[in-house]
DNA sequence: GGCTGGTGTAAAGGTTCGGTAAAGGTAAAT
DNA sequence: ATTTACCTTTACCGAACCTTTACACCAGCC
């Protein structure tokens, strides 16, 4: 099943180049010349993505947007002469998906079209998160939980985030300054002991072991032991 | 609450320097220096969305990209110095979503990441128009209406929204920001507490049962508890 | 031993976040 | 114009929880 693609671009030549290429390329092609034509067709849901030159004759190709934006999702990748950069900020600002400056290459076009369509295919297939599973313990993104022995563990935002990556991590030393980093989100900072804290509660909560499953190497970090299969 | 964005540059500066810019965007940053760490956080589901840079130190981004497609669609913006033209179909094939060209315009970075984190925002709204029933609860599209064993519950329309959507994703947490995009088709805002009072409403509506049927994940958002099978 | 620097943790402090009552605003219906 | 229903904003409060402080401990070193 190929996908259709509708081309607004009032330059005839250009259009005709690349209507030509996306045929060859296994899309179905709509041609419309100008904004009032291509906004009728892109509403009448005759297509799966957009192609849609800013400059056009009639209606100025970011207002053609805005309206299909008041109706529609359909995905919009937007097609401008080369040069201001705030105008492709207003661009996404009115909720294009995509921007390409001209002379645009059409096998970038094509990877472009691919890329938007493919990530739609990806997203409405909800993807479901992967759970992952270290011995007793138990990763559930999606519900951001994390169980041991199919109890959950009553953790915090923070809690979950250290332990997360400890277990991204198991086998290896994390160092301190980067466990910081991935989950607290800053830098670590001299005289500093909330991670130890959270380390500390975080033992508390997966009960103090011995030995623990969360390891101190001094000087350097902290490092989940994987337990024996 | 806010999207989390794992920044894997070797650069240093030019790290430092994105990362203190996303930061004043409303991101929350997450930093690699290298593919590997990279790549473990990313398949550690650490984050929303990935900005990756093609030349690492260790592993080549286009690796990084390969071996994390193979587990996730989590999406992914390329980042590079070379403006080869086949080097970026190549990204695209291998499954980036999108490829932004050092040296970058940071402003023009936010501008695609939010583009497609909106994308999938729109594609992931998922509008069943067939009834579904969760525990005592059944949702009916068709007339917007759903029952609490048989009999009616009096929502508004956007009390409906927002319950349908909790519904749909029963059992996994979905977040303030995507809840506000979803139901209410509006980006939330510092501040807004709207969604807060929907959800206060529902409860009251609902029953304020205990445990209660809408849990609150303190700094992320809300989840419909699956009733026991 | 005494010293030093890194770590464990209880307790106090302070900030952020979420719940909710009530007031305000808006648009449709009467 | 008035009422009604509803969405949004404001304001206050309490709870959750992150961070700091303080002190104890331990390891290694002289």
């Amino acid at each position: 099943m190929q996908n259709r693609v509708l081309l607004v671009e009032d330059d005839d030549e250009l259009r005709e180049l690349l209507s030509q290429y996306l045929s060859t390329q296994g899309f179905s092609v709509r041609e419309a010349a100008n904004g009032r034509d291509g906004l009728a067709l892109a509403l009448a849901h005759d297509c799966d993505i957009v192609v849609l030159d800013i400059m056009l004759p009639d209606i100025n190709g970011l207002d053609v947007l805005r309206e299909l934006r008041a109706e529609t999702h359909l995905p919009v990748i937007l097609l401008t002469a080369r040069g201001d950069e705030t105008d492709r900020i207003v661009g996404f600002e009115v909720g294009a998906d995509d921007y390409i400056p001209k002379p645009c290459n059409p096998r970038e076009l094509v990877a472009r079209l691919q890329a938007l369509l493919r990530r739609i295919a990806w997203d409405q297939k909800t993807d479901v998160d992967a759970t992952r599973t270290y011995g007793d313990l138990r990763v559930e993104p999606g519900q951001r939980r994390i169980y041991q022995d199919d109890a959950p563990l009553e953790l915090t935002a923070t809690e979950y985030e250290v332990l997360q990556v400890l277990l991204a991590h198991a086998g290896s030393v994390v160092r301190k300054t980067d466990l910081m980093q991935w989950a607290l989100g800053r830098r670590l900072e001299a005289y500093d002991r909330t991670l130890d804290m959270h380390i500390s509660n975080l033992r508390k909560k997966l009960g103090n072991d011995d030995p623990p499953r969360i390891e101190t190497v001094r000087g350097l970090g902290y490092s989940y032991r994987v337990p024996a299969q």
